[in-house]
DNA sequence: TTGTAAGCGTTATCAC
DNA sequence: GTGATAACGCTTACAA
């Protein structure tokens, strides 16, 4: 069956395919019988305007692409909801692009991108380098960089919607420190190295002002399966810190497990805390303390942003970075005093 | 700056646009000399093809829509996975589609989906109706629903990637029933009420063949903001069957919180068994059984199954229908007796 | 082997 | 108000 267009319109309303354009883009200027003559015929054929030659005519495509690491996938889908709404509510279709080891280096994901000739697009912060922000600044597409901190932007159309995993990081540690507290952990994320980077400067920065060095950046090769594997049997012969600071649920679930299991009692002898907080977090035993983000707002900010600078609003020229705030969430594995 | 175009490149190279056309697209009736003296200006220009006109003019967009439910997002990252690897192999770019109950629902999707004139489409069964498919239908989108088994499937363009979860649900019943257990409980989730009625449907038809009626369907209305909260509740003045069968793992981790606070010992007592597999499962203490469903492999299947649809592969006409298979795990909340 | 020109389905600028 | 017609950037017969 042959896919009706325009002509076919315009034929079964006898009018031209101009006036049918007037009444599929809402333009004012067409009579009102006709535009009823013509929303029949639209109606009777089952007219749905080519958005792909939309797309040429206009050199617009109303889509905007996500990229973001398969791997990281299940940790932001609330981020992704809330892109998902506002897209939506704009009338912005979504192209997805992930980014794996293997499969999808970012040079592949910005090829097609740069083809699909897409509005905009937001980037989640992780494994990017500088020269791949670069191309796709060269091509002048609008972005916003969603997750932690840029730095050395380039002033252009680009954006960030950020939470300062450094000053969150400064900050805690600090509150410790205050506690009497100084013998601290800090666990890698294999997954987010560029947000492991902030917090741990910011943990070095509040030891360096005590004069102290921080020296417990608890680090793995790929030879374990998992953090979880690894904090496992780490924890098992390794007496803990006094504080341990995981990045996410699993790796402060599995040093919980570990402590459980060699006898160390979680607060009393080690506290813990991991810093993007996740349902399971409440679900275990002991509930595991951590920071709160409104990740559904990042993304819906992030996406509002990005459709402000598409139609280039002259409010966002002067202030395309937003910090997000966060707060902490006080559980069984930290103490209070 | 203007986007640079086929014409350009022509231009500089000193060729018709016809000869860069061809050196783009591999046609190997283009001498070497002058492929690698347009190859030059591309690079020098750094052209990219719009895939906008290419898919104009092909009629052929080269990309395929996702539709899933939002809430299913995190729960589903494995599928995706599989999905996008597989497209990416295969040069699809993914359209993502997102339903949910206020903002976007089903009908919109398919609107812009139309429109986008998309290749094809993988359809999350969900929540959509015998009617919306019937729209997809209608515009002839070849598709492949993945999940669980679509019934009364008009034959035509739809392909199916599906786990029997009646048949799971029915031949797991049964093998209880062996061991002299008849009090079971099926905990309703509301996130997918397809799956949970195929699980349903496998239940009942095994009580029904022992003469036995089943009636501890669990359900539960939406004042509770989570199938969590609901079940630490129920189970805490509730008396649990023998055997307690959730669907995801949030639900059975609850279950085991709430036996556990209420003094009930687990497997001894009451068994649980989450039907989706997770990593938590095997995180919390005791490990909770659940079943292993080749995920990723799923969603691989599915889009392998959709690109050879769109070539017409004529191995495929024959056999659109795949069933997935699945393993019991075996952990501590279950006993093997 | 290469170039010319029609066509893909719209939108937008003109006239009328 | 409405209708021709030229873009938009590419592919692909058909000619040369």
């Amino acid at each position: 069956m042959k896919r009706i267009t325009i002509y076919d319109v315009a034929k079964e309303a006898d009018v031209s395919l101009a006036t049918v354009s007037r009444v599929i883009n809402d333009s004012n200027v067409v009579r009102e019988d006709t535009r009823i003559r013509v929303q029949e015929a639209i109606e009777k054929l089952g007219y749905k305007p080519n958005a792909i030659a939309q797309g040429l005519a206009l050199s617009k495509t109303t889509t905007i692409s996500i990229v973001m690491s398969e791997k990281l996938f299940s940790y932001n889908s609330k981020i992704l909801n809330g892109l998902m709404d506002v897209a939506k509510i704009y009338n912005y279709n979504i192209m997805l692009h992930t980014t794996s080891k293997g499969i999808s280096k970012m040079q592949d994901v910005i090829e097609s991108i740069v083809k699909s000739r897409v509005d905009g697009v937001i980037l989640f912060n992780d494994n990017f380098s500088e020269e791949e922000l670069e191309v796709l600044h060269l091509y002048q597409i609008p972005m916003v960089v969603v997750g932690s901190k840029i730095e050395d932007k380039k002033d252009g159309n680009v954006g960030n919607v950020y939470i300062d995993f450094e000053k969150l990081a400064y900050e805690f540690v600090n509150s410790y420190f205050e506690k009497g507290i100084t013998d601290i952990s800090l666990v890698e994320d294999k997954l987010n190295l560029s947000m492991m980077h902030q917090l741990r400067q910011g943990v070095e920065k509040a030891y360096q002002e005590k004069g102290m060095k921080f020296e417990k950046y608890i680090t793995y090769d790929d030879t374990y399966r998992s953090s979880y594997d690894f904090l496992t049997e780490y924890f098992e012969t390794t007496k803990p810190s006094e504080l341990v600071i995981t990045f996410r649920d699993s790796q402060a679930i599995a040093f919980i497990n570990a402590c459980h299991e060699a006898g160390i009692k979680v607060p009393e002898e080690t506290q813990v805390v991991a810093i993007l907080d996740d349902k399971y977090l409440r679900m275990v035993r002991p509930t595991i303390s951590s920071f709160n983000f409104p990740d559904y707002d990042m993304g819906a900010i992030a996406m509002r942003l990005l459709t402000k600078m598409l139609v280039n609003d002259e409010a966002v020229k002067e202030n395309k970075d937003i910090e997000i705030g966060y707060t902490y969430i006080q559980r069984q594995t930290t103490r209070l005093d």
